[in-house]
DNA sequence: TTGAAAGCGTTACCAG
DNA sequence: CTGGTAACGCTTTCAA
């Protein structure tokens, strides 16, 4: 038995040091450069040269440490993603797109999560720290802050954010968009008096969903629209439903909630707590399209993100960006999908 | 201007090289070991050093470089997570807090996502290669891949998994007990036709919370319990229910799907495709205790799992064992908050 | 194809 | 308190 306390990676203790390219290499009887090249791409190695050294590399429970080989080749083959609380909560499916996406690239995600957007600023610290390859934020960046990130090199991609008077590349789903055709669809079905639920203030989506819905209603000539703020969750959207009811002294004839959960949180109230009908008495229609806005009791008329496509460039962005840093800005919006569900009255079937 | 093309961090540009504490020390008039110093915890330096060498990393935009901290130090400051679709789906809140926690100690996470919990091994030569610090899965590993992790002197927490025969640390919601509890009380409120839709196959909490429930049932004496597989989406729950119709000819009394989405899914078949009353007609519940079995439309009887808390003490694990490899394995398990919704009759609000 | 040696950007140890 | 110097584990020339 080895008794050496330098003897790196037997396989039945674990609590020595872990074997290096050097160990492998003794044990083999090759230079520590050979056992570098067996564990590369484009090597030049002999066959019984990688015989050798991957045997001894087992017997040893050898694996390159990839940290090391980071700080030598100056890419750490990780990227930061940022996210808030809400963007995991309300599109769980995100983060596991995203993570799943880039491995198939060979690249890890190193995983920032903030209580609110606006935590960035010692986030951004670490993130740089760790010289990743690139990033992508689902949080609100300032300009300066976006400024630092690029003074550093680093490729960035906003995903549903955007820079006042900044090329920045994004991926964003179209919310304004959405909510006109939201918002359209309604009045063109007669609805004239309308309420609005937004989310959390430091919600940029949500900002820009209210802001697209409140334009397309000064558009048509609908005004005082009582606002009410919820923070996304389906029980501020209950509340909010009371709100307005006492706002008004009546039920609005529309409501259009900043997401799927306060809309359905609506809908509760008004069936529960008003004895209204949906969308008889009221129509309600969020955005999102998340699964709970499918259940048969919600049927949500909403519009939904396509995460996947979403991701899908997102990615394909910022791998490009790593690849060859000079490419030059792009965003790239897309279209939610229109969903026509049971929860608003609409004029027909055919589009608009 | 300077032109000099090995010029670092100036702030202006960003695509030179990225300054090191050398370029620092240099602008600063000071040792490399110095600068050095100046940014760490217990450091020794005058506040005179101190300044100048903030003014000059200022200036040059200056950042420790995390990976090579971490090649020196043996410590990446970096926990592994890895998830499957699922855990991220049905908890979206687990991957922000504890992200957040770990964060508190200083430490990042990297993330790793499966597609189905077998996919593990590929992925575990990678997170190996990071040098993370220390490992949280809420996937399944086999005995042998868990042998491989502590061989590399990582530490682990199983997040609700186990391991027969085995010492190993780990986090879990005692889904038996909870399964236990929902057929106890079914039954003593006179339930007798039971039902079961079980999550996917590959996933262990399905498992565990299927065996509780027909243990119980065994125990109580009732036989023939069809079993009808699912794939925890509220979809596959609905289709679950026909099946189960089909099968029996006629409803049973109580259906009791692995989680709350399938639940949700039973019960809008129930209403909208049979015409039965929930609970009127059938009693059904779920487990996971997620937000939308508490939609006032559905209002789940279910068990919640208290991630919180949960995640809490996965963190706690991991960085005591960090800290100190040799404290010995500690299993927590947790159990769960019952929630008497209005999709089962129980017998009465006391507690049994 | 192979080996020697020079870094990559830190921290840590030791004299001064 | 400060500076010099040796690692850390790898990739990458450059000769042989």
């Amino acid at each position: 038995m080895n008794k050496s306390a330098k003897t790196a990676g037997s396989s039945e203790a674990g609590q020595r040091r872990r074997a290096t390219s050097y160990d492998v290499a003794e044990l083999a009887g090759v230079s520590q450069s050979a056992v570098s090249r067996v564990f590369q791409q484009g090597a030049s190695a002999s066959k019984e040269m990688r015989d050798r050294v991957m045997a001894a590399a087992n017997k040893l429970g050898y694996r390159p440490n990839a940290i090391a080989r980071g700080l030598i080749t100056q890419r750490s083959n990780m990227v930061a993603v940022v996210i808030s609380q809400q963007t995991n909560l309300y599109y769980p499916e995100f983060l596991v797109q995203l993570t799943q996406r880039f491995s198939e690239h060979g690249i890890r995600v190193l995983l920032f999560a903030l209580e609110h957007e606006g935590d960035i600023e010692q986030m951004l610290e670490h993130v740089l720290q760790y010289r990743v390859d690139g990033l992508v934020t689902a949080a609100m960046l300032t300009p300066h802050q976006f400024r630092t990130i690029e003074n550093a090199g680093v490729p960035v991609v906003l995903y549903n954010r955007t820079f006042p008077d900044t090329v920045a590349n994004s991926v964003r789903c179209d919310h304004t968009e959405g909510e006109r055709w939201l918002i359209g669809k309604l009045h063109e079905a007669g609805h004239r008096r309308f309420a609005i639920v937004t989310g959390p203030e430091d919600s940029a989506v949500s900002t820009e969903r209210t802001r697209g819905a409140l334009e397309r209603l000064e558009e048509l000539g609908v005004r005082e629209v009582p606002i009410v703020h919820g923070d996304y969750s389906s029980a501020s959207g209950r509340a909010a439903f009371a709100d307005i009811m006492d706002n008004l002294g009546h039920a609005p004839d529309a409501v259009v909630a900043a997401n799927d959960a306060m809309a359905i949180g609506c809908i509760d109230a008004a069936r529960e707590d008003y004895g209204l009908d949906v969308p008889g008495g009221v129509s309600i229609v969020g955005f999102d399209g998340v699964g709970p806005a499918r259940f048969a009791a919600y049927d949500v008329t909403t519009v939904r993100q396509p995460v996947g496509r979403m991701t899908e460039a997102a990615v394909a962005m910022l791998i490009d960006r790593i690849g060859n840093p000079s490419i030059s800005a792009e965003q790239r919006v897309f279209s939610g999908e229109r969903i026509r569900g049971s929860s608003a009255r609409f004029k027909e079937p055919g589009d608009g």
